[in-house]
RNA sequence: GAUCGCGUAACUCAGUGGUAGAGUACUUCCUUGACAUGGAAGAAGUCGUUGGUUCAAGUCCAAUCGUGAUCACCA
């Protein structure tokens, strides 16, 4: 087990202490970096507010971590910067969790009443904010945690009715009947909290008698029960086969109102009977038709659902469980046709997935033509979707937004800021605080909207709201600074989840352009869902979900960080499994192993001075290392958090320790450079491994994170000169460690030390510096360069040089096998190279550099057939 | 119905017009001065299909098939 193991990396130990310690000394803090920091650079990244309704889950972590990676970042990079955390208080979604709890209890919110029901959701609030936040500390993240802030807190309860006014006095703000989507628990939603689902239904085809009794027409429709609202039948007025009824009248079965047939183009002739009950109350459709024939509006059942007195003997009975009921007695009567299945998309509340009713309701509205701005300037480039793709899905969205219902019949929320007065029937909005008198009439007999605000109202204030504006004096000079809007705002990026790209970042889009007159980001990079291995979202009735924090427990913080950046494709989801955090947790023994090795020689380590890089190794190992920092910061200013981990990856694994570090146990006196080079490479590192950098670097500086300056504030690396030279060197040298190794399978010595090999290099290569290498790497006693072939040998042709071993017996059969494999794919090559090189319009046309490419790898591969084929004559 | 993704090695996926890449798995081998959560060598690809543009296409365009997401409509 592995507890038993040596030189296993132990991440609990490290990650325990280093967190609480960052916090302690404010390093999250703005100005955390102040020792680093470099004048007029900022940088600013909002979090999007968790809920307070529960516990960190996977996608939490992906969206953390990866706005922890830019942070630390930009962190290191000198510039000032604000990661501002908060949590939301989340509306109808807490209300829910807080009415549960109270159902669990025997009792109910009415019961209980509003103001003791709101101080158990303020103490949902409490409870859940301490379960999340110090979840999200276990990731490792480091947002400036004193300004942590909360949705409805007095400042940004002050900021909300500030910019209620100012939407109001310019006229985007209105209250209006509507039909709106309507919750029988939740009440009015918007349209996008409506989650439209596949289910099977029924086709109700009912008769409808005629008033003069000659005979009966025929109407479909999925919702029976709300025939009760029908204040006409229409036909499209094209419709040969019944339009000679048109202005006839109906009797609507039992209740015998009297309705009239009416023409409207909105029917569709091919669809159903042609006859179409319309019921401007309780249909979208239908409600345009009432308006555009003056039909009368009957709602028939109330708030609750209940139906009233419009539906005669059935007064009384809930919408859903009335169906059923209506029907029955409808089919007795005789008035049902037939009952078909018919599939078709039902509305459900987003919250509590109840049904949802177009429902004719008095609310309060945001005009879509608030928007207008922010679609112009969001196509005109003022800020940009990560990936780019996204602003197809935004336009789409936006140019056919409507109105957006922003009145919720909740207690848990922002209370609209409007009063009425019971005396004149003055209505105002008021910023300050609760007013005693009508600002009118001076009446006392006044009160406010009972209603609360959308929870993505405050929300979408966030990314200004939270640097103080609007606040008042609340949080002034603890929570924010008079200097935050001109320094944090607009912010530099956001980062969230493509699935509330409508709900929060097009809502922050258009109420940062209408209420700063700036667009409240530049940049916008939208990550996708967490999957399972397999591809499926992950839920708990499927038990595929992925705790981060027991996968925490079991693999580490870093190695879950590191791989979900590594997976952090830009447009593809991400499908996490064991497999891959087992490969991070991998890299994490990797790295620690590589510490212990370099400690093993000296145990102080010099932080990098590339002047001080004197030994070839040195110099090659900081040549790869200054290619790593090159594009790793190249592919995070672009948000590619994949690309960038792979580098990393690729230097510190595949570069650094299977080369450079089995390089220098031929030439010890590297090993110095070495580990500052690796020192400096945490840095690289340490955004998205943050605990096992900063415990390496520790010990390569033989400090304790107790008595020194973190890593996480010292300066990013840069790129120095590049040394192409000495790259040149050492890919020769790797190249010739290959050969030999390779030729050494032909005469089954794998992996064992040999006694003598020969490799012909090509001339001019400094071959005095090259024999420990490879006579080390290459396990050969004693290594000889020569300038022809030796007798009695195996030969292994590669690119640029030749290995030969002498030997007596060997089957050569694999060996001329091997060979003539060999020989076929560079006369390929060749055949291609030729065909491109002998074509006019390949040289007149193609870009000199990539004919000269073409040149050489031509005669590459000539001289490289030439060798082979030497070889395979010598068989012969 | 509309829009937007995705289709590359057995698997999971990178790939930015210029000779097809990684990790895992696989084959063979190795306890070497850190690491077997390790090391070495190797094998493995009609880049979904068909056209087009181009000197040159996995990459750009069109069509098509498969697959996924979002939005809309369905009386």
């Amino acid at each position: 087990m592995s507890e038993t193991k040596k030189n296993v990396y132990n991440p609990k130990e490290i990650e325990e202490n280093y967190y609480r310690l960052w916090e302690e000394r404010n390093y999250f803090e703005i100005d955390g970096n102040r020792s680093i920091q470099q004048p007029d650079k900022h940088f600013t990244i909002m979090m999007p507010p968790p809920n307070v309704t529960g516990r960190l889950h996977i996608g939490h972590a992906l969206t953390f971590t990866l706005q922890d990676i830019i942070v630390r970042y930009k962190r290191m990079d000198g510039y000032k910067t604000l990661w501002q955390p908060g949590v939301d208080h989340a509306g109808i979604a807490t209300q829910n969790v807080v009415e549960k709890q109270l159902l669990a209890e025997g009792t109910t919110k009415e019961e209980i009443g509003r103001e003791a029901f709101l101080e158990r959701a303020w103490q949902q609030k409490e409870n859940s904010q301490d379960a999340i936040t110090s979840q999200l500390r276990k990731l490792g993240v480091s947002p400036a945690w004193s300004r942590e802030r909360f949705t409805m807190d007095e400042g940004l309860g002050n900021a909300v009715k500030k910019s209620f006014k100012q939407m109001y006095d310019n006229g985007f703000i209105v209250r209006d009947n509507y039909m709106i989507n309507w919750c029988t628990h939740d009440g009015a939603l918007s349209d996008i909290e409506v989650e439209h689902e596949d289910h099977m239904g029924k086709m109700y085809h009912i008769n409808y008698p005629l008033s003069d009794g000659s005979g009966n027409i025929t109407v479909a429709t999925t919702r029976p029960e709300t025939y009760f609202g029908d204040t006409a039948v229409m036909i499209h007025p094209d419709d040969t086969r019944h339009n000679h009824l048109i202005g006839k009248k109906i009797k609507l079965p039992l209740i015998e109102r009297e309705i009239e047939i009416i023409a409207d183009s909105h029917v569709d002739m091919e669809f159903g009977t042609g006859f179409v009950k319309v019921t401007p109350a309780h249909d979208t459709n239908d409600y345009e038709v009432g308006k555009r024939h003056d039909l009368e509006f009957i709602t028939i059942f109330d708030e609750k659902g209940i139906l009233n007195s419009y539906c005669g003997e059935f007064e009384g009975l809930e919408r859903l469980e009335a169906r059923e009921v209506i029907v029955k007695k409808l089919d007795s009567e005789g008035f049902i046709v037939k009952i078909e299945d018919h599939p078709h998309q039902v509305g459900h509340c987003y919250r509590c997935k109840n049904i949802v009713e177009p429902y004719i309701s008095k609310q309060w509205f945001v005009k879509k033509e608030f928007a207008q701005k922010a679609i112009e300037k969001v196509n005109n480039g003022e800020a940009e979707f990560f990936p780019s793709h996204w602003i197809n899905s935004y336009n789409a969205w936006m140019s056919e937004l409507r109105d957006w219902c922003i009145s919720r019949q909740l207690w848990w929320g922002h209370q609209i800021p409007v009063f009425y007065c019971n005396d004149c029937g003055h209505e105002w909005v008021e910023e300050g605080d609760a007013p005693t008198h009508c600002e009118k009439c001076d009446s006392t007999n006044i009160y406010q909207d009972p209603d609360v605000l959308d929870t993505w109202f405050s929300s979408g204030l966030w990314p200004f709201s939270t640097l103080g504006w609007g606040n008042g004096e609340f949080g002034k000079g603890s929570l924010w600074s008079e200097d935050d809007m001109k320094n944090f705002y607009p912010n530099n990026l956001l980062i969230t989840g493509f699935d509330i790209l409508f709900f929060w970042v097009a809502r922050m889009l258009m109420m940062g352009e209408n209420i700063t007159g700036e667009l409240p980001f530049k940049d916008i990079y939208l990550h996708a869902l967490v999957k399972d291995e397999h591809g499926e979202k992950m839920s708990k009735s499927k038990g595929n979900v992925i705790d981060p924090l027991e996968t925490i427990d079991k693999y580490s913080t870093d190695a879950l960080r590191f791989t979900l950046a590594v997976l952090a494709v830009q447009g593809r989801d991400i499908r996490l499994s064991e497999d891959k955090l087992e490969q991070s947790r991998n890299f994490t023994n990797k790295l620690f192993n590589a510490t212990n090795f370099l400690q093993l020689n000296q145990k102080h380590f010099d932080d990098l001075d590339p002047a001080n890089i004197k030994t070839p190794l040195g110099r090659y190992m900081l040549a790869r290392f200054n290619v790593a920092v090159k594009e790793t910061r190249e592919f995070m200013d672009v948000y590619r958090f994949n690309d960038a981990a792979t580098v990393l990856y690729r230097f510190l694994w595949g570069e650094f320790c299977d080369w450079g570090i089995e390089l220098s146990k031929a030439s010890k006196e590297s090993v110095a450079e070495l580990g500052s080079i690796f020192k400096e490479s945490m840095k690289l590192l340490h955004p998205f491994m943050p605990f096992i950098t900063e415990n390496l670097y520790m010990r390569l500086s033989e400090e304790t994170l107790e008595e020194g300056e973190s890593i996480m504030v010292k300066a990013y690396p840069t790129v120095s000169e590049v040394d192409d030279e000495v790259i040149k060197q050492f890919d020769l040298i790797m190249e010739a460690i290959v050969s030999v190794r390779r030729c050494k399978t032909l005469i089954d010595k794998g992996n064992q030390k040999i006694e003598k090999a020969s490799v012909k290099l090509p001339s001019g290569s400094d071959l005095e510096m090259m024999k420990p290498f490879i006579e080390k790497l290459g396990k050969v006693e004693e290594l000889t360069f020569v300038d022809e072939k030796i007798a009695n040998c195996v030969t292994d042709v590669s690119d640029n040089l030749e290995t030969f071993i002498s030997t007596d017996d060997v089957d050569m059969s694999a060996i001329i096998g091997k060979l003539t494999k060999q020989k076929e794919k560079l006369e390929k090559e060749i055949a291609k190279l030729n065909g491109m090189l002998n074509n006019e319009r390949f040289v007149a046309n193609a870009p000199e550099q990539v004919i000269a490419t073409n040149r050489k790898a031509l005669e590459e591969a000539s001289e490289k057939l030439a060798k082979v084929e030497g070889e395979l004559k010598g068989f012969a």
